[in-house]
RNA sequence: GGCGCUAUCGUCUAGGGGUUAGGACGGAAGAUUCUCAAUCUUCAAACCCGGGUUCGAUUCCCGGUAGCGCUACCA
């Protein structure tokens, strides 16, 4: 049976590492009918807060991925100490008198491996002086005397070994009695019943200590499979501190990423369902994952270090996929997802008006939040002021600008507000006045939506119906005579 | 410093003892077009370095270099 976890500690926003993690853990899961396990590994008490636990779950929640089973590690004390006891019971794990270490470790002298004196202590004075309340911290003894090398085959990194003379002798238990990660974790992942453990890259050599746990506690170890990182383009480490918002999921969501195309770039980080594949859905992504598919080197989000413009905080695949996503969406459902961010904003909008924007829009966004960018004059009463400059058609004059527009504004006042009606009525009238239909187009377009940009004129007129249209082209031949572009 | 991991276009990657080293994003050019976008076509762009092994290495082995990780009573 596959039983697989994810285990943040809600010690800040969930990350985008940590996303992809829960992901391919889920991933595998769901492609081998296993079981999802969430575990909230908050034994760091100082540093836990309750608004990184909400983070977690508000980002998971818009992921939309599901966990079968939930657990806090903070209610599982008992567990922990009870395996940490029962090590200690066999002589595996000692007691360490030593102080907190507070500053560094002067790294430059060689590893430190345990404090001198403290693991040959005889179990008499041992028992003596935490009798007399001594504090201590609960040591692995690691069997360094006969040294032997520790394996295990890691699913993605394949054998791996290290002596235990490399190994120091890690905590199990803090002074405060509180357990360590490595104890809790293991304690856990013995007692759920944990199968496969797919966790970052950044805990490839504690696997040895884990595996020294589970060998100390008389429990089979599980499979362990581990994840290249995801690093920033200079190839530092992902940090809010450096990078700002740009690790947060968050940041995606609010930007107006899809969650389906949020995912599909996450797992093309380091896997690859290797057919050239690139835009999957949440199900092919299921059916096509396997951990031969994981890479081994890190991978880069590819985000511009200064951001320039807003964009500049998305890898420009992120941002492809996202469009992808959206252009594949039935119109009715982005429709939907649009509307909310529309009176997100502040717009008040018929689902039915939205449903034409929608039409318009949907191959000239990247993310949701764009709407409100290139749909602007749809959902507006006023149009923001523009340069009257623009009005000027290619090859033409002011003079022309005024002539379409007056032109435009006669002829349309009789016109059907229809897509082919528009069209005829348009390019007659360009016909009339001897110029290109371009010529014709640009200024009405500029009139009525505020700049050079837009979705096809007709449509646009269409669905801006004719109130609005006829009031726009008259503020455009007004801005003409006084072109001060207000 | 010690130990471990990694190394293919700018980025994500496929591949693998003999290939024109493939795809995608991004970039450039062009087509289409009422603008923008979308779409289509084309182009530029990579096997970290040095030794082996071999008829032949980008691929296998060793060394170097670089990057990353661990080296806490953080996780």
């Amino acid at each position: 049976m596959v039983r697989v976890r994810f285990a943040p500690s809600p010690t800040g926003f969930l990350h985008v590492g940590s996303a992809r993690t829960f992901l391919f853990n889920w991933l595998f899961a769901r492609r081998q009918g296993g079981t999802m396990v969430l575990r909230v590994d908050d034994t760091d008490v100082e540093r836990n807060t309750a608004a990184s636990l909400n983070s977690i779950f508000d980002g998971l929640r818009w992921l939309g991925l599901s966990w079968d089973e939930e657990y806090k590690q903070s209610e599982r004390l008992r567990l922990h100490r009870e395996m940490a006891e029962a090590i200690f019971q066999k002589g595996l794990a000692y007691r360490d008198f030593t102080p907190a270490q507070t500053g560094e470790r002067s790294s430059a002298q060689g590893p430190w491996l345990f404090n001198a004196g403290m693991r040959e202590l005889s179990r008499e004075e041992s028992d003596r002086r935490a009798a007399a309340g001594e504090p201590f911290a609960l040591r692995f003894r690691v069997p360094r005397e006969t040294e032997r090398e520790i394996r295990f085959t890691d699913m993605v990194y394949g054998e791996q070994a290290k002596s235990t003379a490399d190994i120091e002798d890690f905590a199990l238990l803090r002074s405060d009695s509180m357990p360590t990660y490595h104890m809790a974790s293991c304690a856990d992942d013995a007692d759920l019943r944990i199968s496969h453990i797919i966790r970052g890259q950044d805990h490839l050599t504690n696997t040895f200590k884990h595996l020294l746990i589970f060998e100390a506690a008389g429990v089979a170890a599980p499979n362990f499979a581990h994840l290249p990182l995801l690093v920033a383009p200079d190839g530092s480490k992902l940090s809010k501190r450096r990078h700002g918002p740009v690790v947060s999921v968050t940041t995606y969501r609010d930007a107006g990423f899809l969650p389906e195309a949020f995912i599909n770039f996450l797992c093309l980080l380091g896997w690859s369902p290797k057919d050239n594949r690139e835009m999957m859905s949440r199900q092919e992504l299921v059916e096509a994952f396997s951990l031969e598919g994981i890479n081994r080197a890190n991978a880069v989000i590819n985000f511009k270090e200064p951001p320039n413009q807003p964009e500049d905080t998305f890898d420009p695949k992120a941002l492809w996929l996202n469009a992808e996503h959206i252009r594949a969406l039935p119109v009715e459902e982005l429709c939907r997802r649009l509307l909310a961010v529309v009176r997100q904003a502040g717009y008040k909008i018929s689902p039915e008006k939205m449903l034409e924007i929608t039409r318009l829009v949907r191959e000239r966004i990247r993310l949701l939040n764009e709407v409100l960018s290139v749909a602007d004059f749809f959902l507006c009463q006023k149009l923001p002021a523009y340069d009257a400059a623009e009005l000027v058609p290619q090859k033409g004059d002011a003079e022309m600008a005024r002539r379409v527009l007056q032109r435009a504004r006669e002829v349309l006042r009789d016109a059907e507000f229809t897509h082919e009606d528009l069209e005829r009525t348009l390019r007659a009238a360009a016909q009339e006045l001897g110029i290109k239909a371009g010529q014709m187009f640009q200024p009405i377009r500029v009139a009525v939506t505020g700049r050079k940009n837009s979705p096809p004129l007709f449509e646009t007129l269409e669905v801006l119906g004719k109130d609005v249209t006829l009031a726009r082209i008259e503020q455009g031949i007004e801005n003409i005579h006084q072109p001060t572009g207000s």
